[in-house]
DNA sequence: GTCATTGCAAATGGTTTGCATTGTA
DNA sequence: TACAATGCAAACCATTTGCAATGAC
């Protein structure tokens, strides 16, 4: 689990990449650094910043995320239903989400080390999962 | 790995929950059963069965995968993209993907265990993992 | 100045829904 | 007969795209 990253660390990543440090980019990376452990969609995300930027479209923080997941700055996690969610990448997580009520429970990447190592040594596979999301009912939803 | 059922022993097990058998209902469980272990989207569904049966509407194959799905006999399995897939409930596994060559490895239910175990124990939380996709690179790409 | 990026509106694709009609039980 | 299930069209939602205007380098 890397430290955070901080938002003008983030901006030198992007511009080491080649890519151009437009206002847009600038306001969703900060706001991903600022939800931290949360999920938004790109619509809470744009919603969010049109508080301050009205003339921030959504279909900007759309191609804006686009771009930073292609650049793998960003993760993007579509659950089942409704809208897909993004965060920072770095952080190796993975989810499992109740069916009935949406709840969300973070997982960290070694709670898959066994299903790993048993494709690495039946079949020699290197498994890479990032963000697998697993269904289920959680503790609330069986009572 | 359960014997995968007939489609009478299908249409007896709806009778047997109180739900009509209709055509539509014969028509998707006929074909999920003669599918096998393909993936077919809803779509994929009806334009296969509406070459013998024109009238059987899209929407009418999505509500009955709805039913269905709500009976447990049929899963749904969202890959991130694209349309949803529907097969037959009972046989679970999952599939590790190569992203060079795209060569898929079928995992049995058992292989998660180690997973579910954790997330029943640490939250209460009980996972029904289908169909999980688990990217990675296959022993002849890493060579 | 050049070309990537944005704003906007309109299109898309998958899925759902309202309502009159049909068909199962 | 009674009520669930269907056909159809239209709505819906998340996401994408075409295009002219803007802004980063």
């Amino acid at each position: 689990m890397g430290t955070a990253p901080t938002l003008d660390q983030l901006l030198d990543d992007l511009r080491g990449r080649g890519a151009r440090v437009t206002t847009a980019r600038r306001l969703v990376l900060a706001e991903l650094v600022r939800q931290g452990a949360a999920h938004p969609s790109a619509e809470a995300l744009a919603a969010r910043l049109r508080r301050s930027h009205p003339e921030l479209h959504l279909s900007t923080v759309y191609r804006t995320l686009e771009v930073l997941e292609e650049l793998g700055m960003v993760a993007r996690a579509s659950f089942g239903d409704g809208a897909a969610t993004y965060h920072l990448a770095g952080d190796r997580h993975h989810h499992a989400v109740c069916e009935s009520c949406g709840a969300v429970i973070v997982l960290p990447d070694s709670a898959l080390r066994p299903v790993v190592q048993r494709l690495a040594r039946e079949h020699g596979f290197a498994a890479a999962p990032y963000h697998l999301t697993i269904p289920g009912r959680c503790a609330s939803c069986r009572a």
